[in-house]
DNA sequence: TATTTGACCAAGA
DNA sequence: ATCTTGGCCAAAT
């Protein structure tokens, strides 16, 4: 049976495996589905284009920062600051742009 | 089919 | 500390 299922599907699932009060790093999940395609994972997490089965808001840098496009480093953007204060909802604070404890919330998949 | 892009990462200056 | 460069991968155009 092929893989009819492309890589960013892979991604969706793994980030809906993702517990609640939980982060993970583009990175975690590329190593998650055995690859290496940090890039491709933003990509497909761009704009959410398959669900609100998406919660992208989960997904931080591996640096610990929002991430959040390139140029939202002060949270600029009111979706993604919608985004931290559902985090912050479920148990993940937020300090400067970045994850408190950021690693220790690190939702590991392998 | 080829080129460009993109919410990345790590290292170098 | 910030900025730039190179590299990585897949999806979109």
């Amino acid at each position: 049976m092929p893989q009819t299922k492309s890589f960013n599907e892979k991604i969706y699932a793994l980030l809906k495996k993702v517990p609640k009060g939980k982060v993970t790093t583009y990175k975690a999940l590329a190593e998650g589905l055995n690859s290496k395609a940090y890039r491709a994972v933003g990509q497909a997490m761009r704009c959410n284009p398959y669900a609100p089965i998406v919660p992208c808001h989960r997904v931080v840098s591996s640096n610990g920062t929002l991430g959040g496009f390139r140029g939202t480093k002060d949270s600029s953007s009111k979706e993604i600051r919608k985004k931290i204060s559902m985090l912050m909802k479920e148990g993940v604070k937020i300090k400067n742009n970045k994850v408190v404890e950021f690693q220790k919330k690190l939702y590991y998949f392998l």
